[in-house]
DNA sequence: GTCTATATACGGATAGAC
DNA sequence: GTCTATCCGTATATAGAC
């Protein structure tokens, strides 16, 4: 039981930490001392839990895509709640968690195109974006207006890449713009209102 | 100069093949061993010509930055063209550059925010960007309108958003859409027209 | 379960012949 | 300039003691 206890949250600490370096180096450039030494543990007891390099990092990745996924399948799901409102909770969900986790976005992305593995499988196998409800959505309000219609894909990518985006580039932007962590945070958490506000006003355009 | 020709045609050769690999896998999982096959020239003569991979790395790190910069910064600091014109411009140069280099972004970002080196003060060092034509366009249009004025930051992270990262997030979005590589590029060509129109929609919005 | 010590493999880099 | 053969450091993974 007592051995139990501290099975368990050894396998927690080793995750945390290989999520933390991971996601700090990258799967390659990651090494497996440094996930021990984060950990708190030896190097030999990584490879008791887990195995290998390669096995663990799938637990990490399925555990990140989860996340990223998690949350979103109810959101556009929903069926009370209107376009805009769909909109400014994703706005607000993702903002919240990238504020947290920076990292999250370029690790799974960067991961994902060099990663032999058909990790991409894993995302959406029952391809619940494109049949959700919000999808319906965004075709119906197309076809009421007297707008042209909106590809729904250019209205998801819009959402997500004035979203996301700005997390992968924070480098960059924060070298423009002269800003310091605080500062950046304080940038998004202003799209949290004016993104949603943004996608109304390219909806109703012609 | 039979013997300076094959030079310098080598080290193109090993230099594209370079490029090619680093931005497949990352600068940490490419094999210096496989550059040397794609080029179809030897290991040894690899670091012959370019002494380490570290080498290697930087200089097609600096062309690509380069690249990316390249044009950006006269088109930036243009009297001549409007904001509208110049946005066209950006969106239309990016799309093509990245229709024909889909990888170039993610390479770069991650690769900015994963490696220990100071890449990122030969990017902006002298802050172009921040002291352009450009961004006091940005700031006089904010001003004449009635409408609450705009952060420029958050006018140039729109642009750059809407139009990097679709290429970025590519293998989701064609999961998702159920897109081939044609879909996709025709998809970008369409967002061409469609993202100038937006951000003007987005900037006459109260 | 957890450690130390070690086997094994892989990849970057060099020596030296041509 | 270009090759073959090889060295050597580093990183994953395992053996075996506690």
């Amino acid at each position: 039981m007592a051995k139990e206890t501290a099975s368990a949250s050894t396998e927690l600490k080793i995750k945390q930490a290989a999520r933390k370096i991971f996601m700090q180096k990258g799967y390659a450039a990651a090494r497996t001392r440094d996930i021990a030494e984060a950990a708190g543990i030896n190097l030999a007891l990584l490879n008791y839990y887990f195995r290998s390099k390669e096995k663990l990092f799938d637990i990490i990745m399925l555990e990140n895509l989860q996340q990223f996924i998690e949350g979103i399948k109810e959101i556009l799901n929903n069926r009370q709640t209107s376009l805009e409102q769909k909109t400014e909770t994703i706005v607000t969900n993702y903002i919240n968690l990238l504020t947290q986790q920076p990292d999250l976005p370029l690790f799974v992305l960067h991961e994902l195109r060099t990663h032999p593995k058909e990790i991409i499988s894993k995302i959406d196998r029952d391809k619940f974006i494109h049949r959700s409800y919000f999808m319906q959505q965004i075709k119906d309000a197309a076809k009421e207006r007297k707008a042209a219609s909106i590809n729904p894909l250019h209205f998801l990518m819009n959402i997500i890449s004035l979203t996301i985006f700005p997390f992968v580039a924070s480098p960059i932007i924060q070298n423009i713009g002269g800003l310091n962590q605080q500062d950046f945070n304080a940038l998004m958490e202003e799209r949290k209102k004016l993104i949603p506000k943004w996608i109304k006003a390219i909806m109703q355009k012609k």
